[in-house]
DNA sequence: TTAAGTGCAAACCTTTTGCTGCCCC
DNA sequence: GGGGCAGCAAAAGGTTTGCACTTAA
């Protein structure tokens, strides 16, 4: 059994849940894709496998792996909430263009991300590091001065 | 006249648009608050001034300013958006449990940041970086491990 | 047995949009 | 004078919730 699917029962078991078929079923289907869904794409994912399920029940489940700590929130600034498993801590990289989103890490920002929090007094739970830009493919394809064209990954 | 009616009456005059008393009252409510305001917000204290001025006008106001490059969104995860003034540039610590912002800047992690774009081949247009942890005030009335409290900052 | 979970639909909240009349340029 | 704007109300889109029924423990 996964990992995920035991600190799962864990959390389950010690909070006086039950585990149902749905949870499993929205726990694997979640884990069989990468990278960040949206609470609609991974109802079409389970629906699949089970027509039964509802989009509640999608919400709930997710907002339940949010609570025991295997998944996280994210706004890119779509306008819809993405969800994302909790592994080894990343960052991203986002195309205003196209959309792409590319993860990466960087030791040094964490440090000084902790110094920083420390010279205010603050102890980090969490972080959330975004750069938008335009990828390598969408430069090309346009050349337009920032300011002048209608930011869209700003506006939503 | 402050630097922000001018670069709106700019891009007004440039694009075509019309410079009317809503949007300088809205831009003048605006600069009027510091920090990082809910089209809601901006909206009672526009209100206070012309009581005739609809929610909906706050909105396509704040786009515009978006749009001419004075004003950008963020989502800090409470479920809904905050406006604020492009200035010079800034991060931003959340205190999750007392919601504090606080704002900071540091110019090693930006120069890490360009670096790590040009490694993946983007050019940057703009950037998010929050910290989510306990304030100083926050960390002494609770001391509670984190997997086990419910992570409202997450949940929304 | 019974408290928690599910599906469904309705409610909610924030943000956008359609429309009609108005006003800046 | 004409095209963009404002106000209003309705729509939209994502997420949550109330309710009656079902099911795990």
């Amino acid at each position: 059994m996964s990992r995920e699917k035991q600190v799962l029962r864990e959390y389950i078991s010690q909070n006086k849940l039950k585990l149902t078929e749905q949870r499993e079923l929205i726990l694997e289907a979640f884990l069989s894709v990468k990278g960040h869904v949206t609470a609609e794409e991974l109802y079409q994912i389970v629906c699949k496998q089970n027509p039964m399920i509802g989009l509640a029940t999608v919400y709930r489940t997710l907002n339940l792996l949010c609570e025991c700590g295997l998944v996280q929130q994210r706004q890119f600034g779509d306008g819809q909430t993405r969800y994302e498993l909790v592994q080894a801590h990343h960052d991203h990289l986002i195309c205003t263009k196209c959309r792409k989103i590319v993860e990466f890490e960087n030791e040094d920002i964490e440090k000084i991300q902790e110094q920083i929090a420390r010279q205010h007094g603050f102890i980090i739970q969490t972080h959330k590091h975004e750069l938008y830009g335009l990828c390598s493919d969408c430069q090309d394809k346009e050349r337009e001065p920032l300011i002048t064209e209608k930011q869209d990954f700003l506006v939503y």
